[in-house]
DNA sequence: TTGGAATGTCAACAAGACTGACATAAAATC
DNA sequence: GATTTTATGTCAGTCTTGTTGACATTCCAA
């Protein structure tokens, strides 16, 4: 057995790390998609709820960059929250093609209730871990990132100051 | 602003964790996905291919809740990989009910190139972070897991020493 | 030996991703 | 002013991958 400082790198190590994410993703979304599958609403509605609520008035064009589907995917999506009242579209003021999504107050609320399970889960992670190794968990995924999605990332974090 | 000891669990660094991880993984599994398109094949496939590959002659109903998913979901699945002569079915000899799986030379290989990617972008990843980030990576991806994903991610890991 | 439990297969269906084609309206450009 | 580009929405069709239901086979225990 080597030092951990050179055995970080083998391959099996590393073969560890993809099971960790792939079993750690299915924990990060498993509370949501119990609240959503009663609601008969699926990832994709958190998704955009998700993000709708981060940056309210967002154009339909940059949700779809951001969350990296076609638009009839995410369409199909928005009309069924649109029409059950949780999202809003406004027609731009100043480019009038453009639609401005809102979250509605009942889409404030569930947007509110599925991030909340989410965020009890790594509060709990995170407090198990320490802060120490939450720095580091951030830093990993960061550098996981494709280049693109990153400055998406940091855009986000920049948002919201 | 506080110090990083009492802010790392504000609901904001829990949001940006949530973003961090819903970027991360697209970008874990994008490198693979590629390749998986070209085949025609899905992630699904990929899963099917890396469990087997860790645990050779592993049975249906092992792989299917290594995988969380049901028994007809994984069984088209092993259908495309044993008729492409990927994977192979070896029909139990104690438990004839039991179909024992293993991949074929040509699935090996597959499930190489799949994980050869993948892990490229995690070697980078765990690079650019450095050994004590991915320490606290791995302990905050434990600690997100599902008590019983957890143990069937301990169990995947002793089984290979 | 008979009836239940476990294992796996086939069929049909739904969610949600995709592509391609097309329509509309508004903005930008020539 | 005419044309092109941009932003969005919609329809139709396909694919992957999840679901449930029905069923065959095998094992085991009453």
């Amino acid at each position: 057995m080597q030092g951990e400082t050179l055995l970080y790198l083998t391959d099996e190590q590393l073969r560890q790390g993809a099971e960790a994410m792939f079993f750690a993703y299915r924990g990060f979304t498993a509370d949501p998609d119990r609240i959503l599958a009663s609601l008969s609403y699926g990832r994709a509605h958190h998704r955009a709820l998700h993000f709708i609520h981060g940056a309210p008035g967002t154009t339909v064009n940059n949700l779809l960059t951001t969350l990296g589907v076609t638009k009839q995917s995410l369409n199909r999506v928005l009309r069924t929250l649109i029409g059950d009242g949780l999202v809003e579209s406004r027609v731009g003021r100043v480019d009038k093609r453009e639609r401005h999504l809102y979250l509605t107050p009942e889409g404030e609320a569930l947007e509110r209730e599925l991030s909340e399970v989410q965020r009890a889960r790594l509060r709990a992670a995170f407090r198990d871990a320490g802060p120490e190794a939450v720095a580091g968990f951030r830093r990993v995924l960061e550098a996981m990132m494709d280049p693109e999605m990153r400055r998406q990332y940091e855009r986000l974090r920049e948002g919201r100051g």
